[in-house]
DNA sequence: CACTTTCCATACGCAAGCGTATTGACATTT
DNA sequence: AAATGTCAATACGCTTGCGTATGGAAAGTG
C-alpha cells in the first residue's frame, strides 16, 4: 500500500483518498494523522501544513466523497429518462461494490459526530427526493411514492449491512446478481405504460 | 440519572447495563470505564474488582443483550404458531421504540471489532432462519423463502437507520404506524389459506 | 471481638494521539 | 546567487483513557 519509489508533493487530495479508505474499512474514528502520515511515506508535520487539524481533514473528505458520488449517481443513474429504467438502474447499482457504498455504509455508524450527520442527512434526503420522483414517474401519487422510495431505500441500506455483517455467508451461498433481481421485481412495478 | 442516596453495592449487571445505555446511544467505542464509574458514582478501583477489563465489560454486556433480546423475540413472536401472524407481528415489533433495536443498529456500526461482528452475526443468522421458516410457513419454497426472509430484514435494518438518520423529517411528517402498516402489506402476501 | 470478604478510593505508570514549534531541504523566483 | 515559498522531519507538550498497586472501610463470620 505504500507509495511509488519517486515520491512528489502531496497535496490536499492525497490526504483526503486516503481518509476516505480509511473511513471505508475502519470508520471515522479510525482516521489518525499519524497512520495516514505513515501510509502516504511521511510524518505529521507534512499533515499540518496542508490542513487546519483532523476535523477539518474529515469534513474535507467528506466533502470530496458527497461530491463525487453525487456526480456518479446523476451521471449514471438520474441521467436515465425512462422512470422504470431508472429505478431498475439504481437497484443494479446498489448491487455493485462501489468504495462509495462502503463509505455510506460506515457513516451511518458513526453519526454520533455531528459533521457526519450533516452530511448523511444532506445525501439520504437528495437520494430519497430522487427516488420518489422516479416512483412518481411510473404512476405513484406523492404520498404512496414518498412511502415506497423510503422502503426501497432503506432496503439499499439493509442490503448494505447485511453484505458486511453476513460477510461469507452471503456473497458465496447466494448469487448477488440474483438477489438484486429479486429485490427489483418486489420494488417495482411491473412496467404499466409499456 | 445518578443512582438513588443510599447506595447498595454494585453488581456485574449493574455495569453491564450502564453499558448498554452506552452503547445504544453512542456506540461501542463511547464506553469508558471511568465514565461509567462516574455515572454510578464510583471509581475506577470498583470496576476492577467486578471485570478484568474494558473488553470483558463489553462482551458481557453485549452476551446479556443477545440473551435477553432472544428471549423477548422468542416470546413475542416466536410463540406465535400461525406464520402469517407472526410475521405481522415481527414487523409490528420492528417499529416499537425498544432500545434493543437501538442497540442492534450500533453494532452494526461497530463492527469493526471482532467480537462484535461475532455477536452480530450470530444474532442476524439466528433472525434471518425464523424469518425465513415463517416464510417457508405460508408457502415460499425454501430458496425464495430465504431470498425473501433477506428482504424483510433488510427493510428492518434499513428502517433502523432511517429513523436514526432522518431525525424528525421522519418520525413527524410521516406516521411511523402507517409507514409499518404500509412495509408489511408489502412484504406479506395476503393470506392464502384463510 | 478478632478476622476475613467484599467493595471501593487514591495514586501512579503508561501508551495513543492531537496539535505546536522549530528547523531544514528543495524548488522557484528575482 | 540570494531570497522566498513549498513541503516535510524532529521534538515537545498535553489530554484521554486503560490498567495496576495498594490501602481502607463496611459487612459478614467465627
Amino acid at each position: 500500500m505504500k507509495n511509488s519509489p519517486k515520491r512528489k508533493s502531496l497535496n490536499p487530495a492525497d490526504w483526503e483518498l486516503a481518509t476516505l479508505n480509511v473511513i471505508a474499512h475502519q470508520g471515522v474514528s479510525a482516521v489518525a494523522v499519524e497512520n495516514l502520515a505513515k501510509e502516504l511515506g511521511v510524518t505529521k508535520g507534512s499533515f499540518y501544513w496542508h490542513f487546519a487539524n483532523r476535523k477539518d481533514l474529515i469534513v474535507s473528505a467528506l466533502k470530496r466523497w458527497q461530491e463525487d458520488d453525487r456526480a456518479v449517481i446523476k451521471e449514471k443513474i438520474w441521467s436515465i429518462p425512462d422512470p422504470h429504467e431508472r429505478l431498475k438502474a439504481w437497484f443494479s447499482l446498489s448491487a455493485e461494490p462501489l468504495q462509495s457504498h462502503l463509505i455510506y455504509a460506515t457513516l451511518l455508524a458513526d453519526r454520533q459526530h455531528d459533521f457526519v450527520a450533516k452530511v448523511l442527512k444532506e445525501v439520504t434526503l437528495e437520494r430519497l427526493a430522487y427516488l420518489q420522483k422516479s416512483y412518481q414517474g411510473i404512476g405513484y401519487e406523492e404520498a404512496s411514492a414518498k412511502q415506497q422510495a423510503l422502503l426501497a431505500y432503506s432496503v439499499y441500506v439493509g442490503y448494505l449491512h447485511m453484505a458486511k455483517t453476513l460477510h461469507g455467508k452471503f456473497k458465496d451461498s447466494e448469487n448477488i446478481e440474483n438477489y438484486a433481481q429479486y429485490v427489483a421485481s418486489q420494488l417495482i412495478p411491473h412496467s404499466t405504460n409499456h
